[in-house]
DNA sequence: ATAAAGTCCGAACGAACGTTCGGTAACTAG
DNA sequence: CTAGTTACCGAACGTTCGTTCGGACTTTAT
């Protein structure tokens, strides 16, 4: 949640953005992460998530944010030149955020199935705290279009990577025989769904629901695989 | 006053919908289930479906739609009332026929388990054979406000408790420990996920998938029922 | 102090939106 | 045939959309 570091650079499309730059070369002081820009830009995102988590994104309105952030209509666009790379900052930061959390927790361990139990636990924990912006990443998955489009998507692959490289340690040590891609889609099926019915005042929080869904997941996947032989029933072809 | 609406009802709100029946009163025929206005307004509902999988249901335009559907902006609230409407009907006929058609198909069947898989099976079945509906079901789940809103997620809750009860029956005839409301949220993440990757040149059939993620969730809620106890039974593999 | 840069706004732009209205053909009933 | 209903359309309505422009106040640099 803190603030993301001005280094919003399309990657792609070198033109037009009014792009400002933390510590560019001027001041004495090695670096300010936090400028000014930088920390009413993340207000303005966080707020812009939690609208657009509402209402959509085609669903929102400027005019909708602008009220939200508590600035005006035109003042807005001094920090992003339009509401597709709003959405694309959002998305891209959330990912980004996730991903590094989850490298930093998974040097923790070197057994697979805990490596898969962390994965999870580390998912659920930032998704029930972000809630807003991972329905934002989910709920908005093919909006964005081109190149932004492309480099969010980029990024989702690999936090995918990720997940199946760690299945796919586990198969090998455990010697189980599974679909990996099957598993590792069933398994984000399970955690990303929670945004649609996750209630905190009923349900349990990230780390039991990491547990709940850890033994389920690792349950089958071991169960099966173990027995499993993979062309088995003949079935319809 | 002016006409549509037929088998399609809003059982809600009686005032302001243009309502009219297929089969009133007069006709000698034996059946004529389809009148020109019902084939005419399936037509619609499906180039509807299409068009609000691929942009959303706000971002399609009444505009979009009447391109698709061959048929003038005007002609065609000739068929609804408003855009709201068209959504109302869609998500309203896609669970109707999935419900009805899984609880047909649960008639064939006593095992708890064989119950629980063909229920995936009907899920996955119709979810691939209908992905545009099911889409705009999951994507525009909170989209519809009132009495609308109101009635198409009670028909939801009536699918969720079919499976719920299904869950329950399992864990009472095999005395497993499980949650029942954790486990079916589970599932229909898993499988209301498909939508997101599901590619038909690479991916499984209905049959195959379903076989799979029946293996992974039954064998997870299985294993994990039997021994309270957290996950690895330290038993030598 | 003066200049430059950064921050923000009121007002407006043209385009697109959902919906409505008056009318016109086509079909059906008697 | 005529009368009436059904099916459909061109054109427009009023509203809201994302975005822009010129200017003004504030902060920073010299």
């Amino acid at each position: 949640m803190r603030a993301p570091q001005s280094q919003f650079e399309s990657t792609s499309q070198a033109a037009a953005l009014p792009v400002r730059r933390s510590g560019n070369g001027r001041k004495a002081s090695a670096d300010s992460p936090d400028t000014r820009f930088d920390r009413q830009l993340a207000k303005v995102l966080q707020h812009a998530a939690r609208i657009f988590c509402d209402k959509g994104f085609e669903g929102a309105s400027m005019r909708d944010l602008s009220r939200a952030a508590g600035m005006s209509l035109a003042g807005l666009y001094h920090y992003f030149s339009s509401k597709e790379e709003l959405l694309y900052l959002i998305q891209k930061h959330t990912f980004e955020t996730i991903i590094a959390s989850a490298r930093t927790r998974l040097e923790k361990s070197a057994d697979p199935e805990e490596r898969i139990r962390i994965f999870i636990e580390n998912h659920l924990e930032y998704s029930l705290a972000n809630k807003e912006a991972m329905k934002v990443l989910t709920h908005e998955d093919d909006t964005l279009k081109n190149d932004q489009g492309a480099e969010v998507r980029a990024i989702k692959r690999d936090y995918y990577r990720i997940c199946l490289d760690l299945l796919e340690d586990l198969r090998k040590v455990k010697g189980l025989q599974f679909s990996s891609r099957l598993a590792v889609l069933s398994l984000f099926g399970m955690i990303n769904w929670i945004y649609t019915w996750h209630n905190p005042r009923v349900d349990p929080d990230a780390a039991e629901l990491a547990r709940g869904m850890g033994d389920l997941f690792l349950g089958g996947v071991v169960s099966n695989g173990k027995t499993k032989r993979k062309t088995s029933a003949p079935g319809p072809k």
